[in-house]
DNA sequence: ATTACTAATCATCGAGTAA
DNA sequence: TTTACTCGATGATTAGTAA
């Protein structure tokens, strides 16, 4: 994605346009972006054919919404710098737990559109469908897993598809054998014990660390 | 700041070019930029120039560092995009106090390097050398504010300059009159009693709204 | 190996202007 | 008023290559 292009989009960003449209016309946004009339013109419709906004263009001027690429664009961007300004001041907690071949339903709920477009929204990542769960044992590491449910996190709203609920799933950010960046997923009634951590990525992790049943894997968690 | 030089130094920022000096060749810079080796060198001729990177180039490659300009305006790009994708989770409070002169103290104490430089670094924006006293009167802003210390803040380290120590402050963002953003200090040992407000901005607050001593200023303050 | 200059090419830009 | 086209100017990029 060309660095004009992005620019673009932060500043359509900046005056609300991920939340709905909002008005602007080509003056406006070429005193934003601090480029001709012409050129902004020339940007919204680039960024149409991209896919990036969508319009609604008069003789008064336009309506402008970014779309959830877009958005999920910037998202990542954001989340790129986040990991890099905010891990001084945020907090950490190191697990090693023994992987175990669960029921495959991790790899059913998180194939769900219903869930993968709100990871992608909120931690920017798509993610793999799967996950990996480990098993921890020492009492430190129970303690720990315990109070990873007072965290804030990040809320991943449940949804109904017309035949079924799904609920409400809160994630923490973390990093796989201090590489894959991923998540924890913390289900208020899982079918797993509070001695489970359950991983997701955006790549499949066992493919990646060659994982086997009963294997270690370390994950750091972030608050 | 043009948007490709931007690019470049965030680019710099994820391989850790903001922490110390990292190994990098204008090869694995192209690559990073998809751009060509040339084009890298280039950027970075650039990116010296403009005071944003510091280099000690050899035939064997060269190391580079991101200054604090430039770790200031990455910053500074966060801080736009935090405020849109964090402010839905994160807390604030309005305060409305009542402006009146301090003893002059704070404009010594924010003209000192060894603060500045941290705002900087840590807020994104330079000081304005001065505070603006804030006066509350109901009981529930008291209350409000009495709670802002329990909140975890940015830390502002003391340090010591050879004549005298001067102690850490902890800052919250804040936002004066629904525009400008600037934050709030809260110092443990201070002048002032915990009914006041002591806020700073990049700019000056007063000539910016016109505050004379008397009136009454709003501000926003951030979780 | 490297960095980075020069020249040619390519893309982006703003002015003028139509609709 | 708007948006957005054409076109010549400007600016950025790469290829070739020196050091």
């Amino acid at each position: 994605m060309k660095p004009y292009v992005v620019f673009a989009l932060e500043e359509l960003l900046k005056v609300g346009a991920s939340k709905g449209s909002v008005y602007m016309n080509t003056h406006q946004f070429a005193r934003m972006l601090h480029i001709s009339q012409q050129g902004a013109s020339r940007r919204l419709v680039e960024l149409e054919k991209l896919g990036l906004i969508e319009r609604r263009v008069s003789r008064r001027g336009q309506m402008i919404k970014l779309t959830a690429p877009a958005i999920g664009l910037l998202r990542q961007r954001y989340n790129e710098l986040r990991a890099i300004f905010e891990v001084p001041n945020g907090r950490s907690v190191f697990f090693e737990g023994i992987a175990f071949k669960g029921l495959g339903e991790g790899r059913y709920y998180m194939s769900l559109d219903g869930y993968r477009k709100q990871f992608m929204e909120k931690l920017g990542f798509d993610l793999f469908p799967g996950t990996l769960n480990l098993r921890l044992t020492s009492p430190h590491e129970l303690e720990e897993r315990r109070k990873l449910e007072d965290e804030r996190g990040i809320l991943i709203a449940g949804f109904a598809n017309g035949v079924r609920t799904y609920s409400s799933v809160k994630v923490l950010r973390a990093k796989v054998n201090q590489s894959v960046d991923g998540a924890v997923l913390l289900i208020e009634r899982t079918h797993y014990g509070k001695d489970v951590l359950e991983v997701v990525a955006p790549i499949d992790l066992r493919k990646r660390f060659k994982i086997k049943d009963g294997d270690r894997v370390n994950v750091e968690v972030f608050s």
